[in-house]
RNA sequence: GCGGGGAUGCCGGAAUUGGCAGACGGGACCGCCUGAAAAGCGGUUGAGACGAGUUCUCGUACGGGUUCGAAUCCCGUUCCCCGCA
């Protein structure tokens, strides 16, 4: 029989890279395991700290997998992600290891188990015009226009949400079809379900909250404000997406002297928070036929230990 | 002690200067989620009661008063801030 595939994820600071790197040296002796990084902001080469990357030392015990290797000028996305967990996958495989998908960004997993959309990557100068058209207007006049010209995807978006109306925009531009025409179009799943072995971390909310705010402070004195600066000295576009990583605008606006520190860090930590809040929601709805595992990293790891060998 | 200013939901603060208290923002909670997802977006949120909704009662530090009507005006009390002693 084919050996699993293991799904692991849960809100920040839930302690899910702990665990994974547990259950990965207690499967050495079941052929090895390998961590793969299912973290949208994690892949991102220059925030080590403000991302709680893995350290090297952790990366030196275990192989570890899609982390910080993407430069912070080029956006990684869900589609990204999945092309590359599948090769992942197929090369921890092909090597007798397990595959260990660890992350809290619900919608990568979802990517892996339920396939996305075949829509062909758009050209860049097509999505600058789509971001220009919205930030001209704003988004109810593009949800006027996408009515005009894509009524189906306009109906299912709230004239308020830009973003994804600046997506059904582009889509609609760059392929003359719909948003939701392609989406209708059956996916291919990355890992079929009933071989992988999925697990959401359990966590009290309070607990949860406080090991946020201490870990925040912790990152800042860590030098996450070097970090932020030396990303920043890169002079990048401001809408990237590791621009709006959990704390970079926090940083930010503290190196340009907008707040004081102890703002700084109370912002961040509060930012983290209402990130842990939006994971938990999706975790609960979206991740509900998941097992719930325990913090405690012993009981975890060998619950799924002993799922393995059946 | 004297003079001046102030006290409004969990928080910051609105309220045309006597006319629906709590706008707006934050937090909290609930939810949505298909290529930016650590993103983007929606809902609820003063208290209590019942017949459960276009309902009723209470509610702007506390106690009185004026008025058809008071967060707002008057008197007293408490506390806070600023200035002077």
């Amino acid at each position: 029989m084919d050996k699993p595939v293991v799904l692991l994820t849960g809100p920040t600071a839930s302690g899910k890279s702990a665990l994974a790197l547990a259950l990965a040296s207690r499967l050495e002796s079941a052929g090895g395991a390998v961590i793969i990084n299912a973290d949208s902001m994690q892949v991102y080469r220059e925030l080590r700290i403000l991302t709680a990357r893995p350290s090297a030392a952790d990366e030196s015990l275990v192989p570890h997998r899609l982390y910080g290797m993407r430069p912070a000028d080029s956006p990684w996305s869900v589609a990204a992600f999945r092309d590359a967990a599948a090769r992942e996958i197929a090369d921890a495989e092909g090597r007798g290891s397990i595959p260990v998908l660890v992350g809290g960004t619900g919608l990568y997993l979802k990517g892996l188990l339920d396939g996305i959309a075949a829509i062909p990557p758009i050209p860049d100068a097509i999505r600058e015009a789509a971001r220009a058209r919205l930030h001209r207007g704003g988004p109810e006049a593009l949800h006027r226009d996408l009515a005009a010209h894509d009524p189906e995807s306009a109906a299912t978006l709230r004239p308020t949400d830009s973003q994804r109306l600046t997506r059904a925009w582009e889509v609609l531009e760059a392929t003359g079809r719909s948003l939701s025409s392609w989406q209708r179009e059956a996916a291919a799943p990355v890992v079929p379900r009933e071989r992988c072995l999925c697990y959401v971390v359990e966590t009290e909310r309070p607990a949860l909250y406080d090991r946020i705010d201490r870990r925040f402070r912790k990152m800042i004195e860590g030098g996450a404000v070097d970090e932020v600066e030396a990303l920043l000295a890169q002079g990048l576009a401001a809408d990237l997406p590791v621009m709006r990583a959990v704390g970079v605008p926090q940083v930010a606006a503290f190196l340009r002297a907008e707040i004081d520190r102890e703002t700084m860090i109370a912002q961040g930590s509060q930012a983290t928070r209402n990130l842990a809040k939006r994971q938990l929601t999706w975790a609960r709805n979206q991740m509900s036929k998941w097992d719930r595992i325990a913090q405690d990293s012993e009981i975890a790891v060998e619950g799924i230990f002993a799922k393995i060998r059946q």
